[in-house]
DNA sequence: CAAGGGTTACGATTGAATTCGTAACCATAA
DNA sequence: TTATGGTTACGAATTCAATCGTAACCCTTG
């Protein structure tokens, strides 16, 4: 089995660490914290020691040239959430994308995003 | 805060378990355990055991008439689909339903099933 | 050079998920 | 009635996620 990077999948608190790393790019584990912190009371330390796991599993990459390391998403967002949701289609929806689909849009998807779908498959008619 | 019921998300053991349920109907430890050991191979204790412990959370209701007891899918299918893929919109695609649909359409989508999706926003429309 | 402050590293703790062995239980066949 | 076999219940072991306290480290300033 070829399980070169992608096997991993992030677990929540990983997950959160990502999605802050994507909206700043690369940055130091005080600059996360200080923006975990907006949300909720996890302490410093926690922050460093996930990234510290997720280094290990090479979900972030980080660069030791000054004393306070610069962390960064070793994956694309895009790359990550493509992952996720393929992990979903399998374990919840049989591997149908389309019904995965017809359960994310409900009557609260605006129209604007109804739109959005719409055009994304005429895109593809092509 | 209102915890009524789809508070409980199921762990990856426990969704294999109600994807078998939802398959099958109401059936025993056994009958269940039966169908696991085509793809697994899990003691039919542990079985029971994740049973047990879905039966704390609510997640399946159970029968004890009989000696065997016999298990259900507390929530239907489809309730659960929902509330699984909210959860992964809110933790990943920034609240974004499109951005998730998005993701999940690519080259291996097959034809009929952007058909599907195709239909599925037509009948929104009205 | 020595003291402080910020930073990383390490290890311990707690709780959940998963797994299973073994005991207790009970209905029924002999 | 008693032994047998299937069933549930209990509890222990293991692993992983998440959290943090404390020690070790090192740059910078006085």
């Amino acid at each position: 089995m070829a399980r070169g990077k992608s096997a991993v999948k992030p677990t929540e608190a990983e997950l959160t660490l990502l999605n802050i790393l994507w909206q700043m790019g690369p940055a130091t584990v005080r600059q996360i914290h200080e923006v975990v912190s907006t949300t909720q009371t996890t302490g410093y330390t926690t922050v460093l020691k996930i990234l510290q796991i997720m280094h290990e599993k090479s979900l972030v990459i980080r660069d030791e040239t000054n004393r306070a390391h610069v962390y960064a998403a070793a994956n694309s967002e895009m790359h990550t959430q493509s992952s996720l949701i393929k992990d979903l289609i399998s374990k919840a929806f049989g591997g149908s994308t389309s019904k995965l689909v017809m359960r994310a849009i409900d009557e609260s998807t605006s129209a604007e995003e109804i739109n959005d779908i719409r055009q994304l498959l005429n895109s593809l008619e092509k």
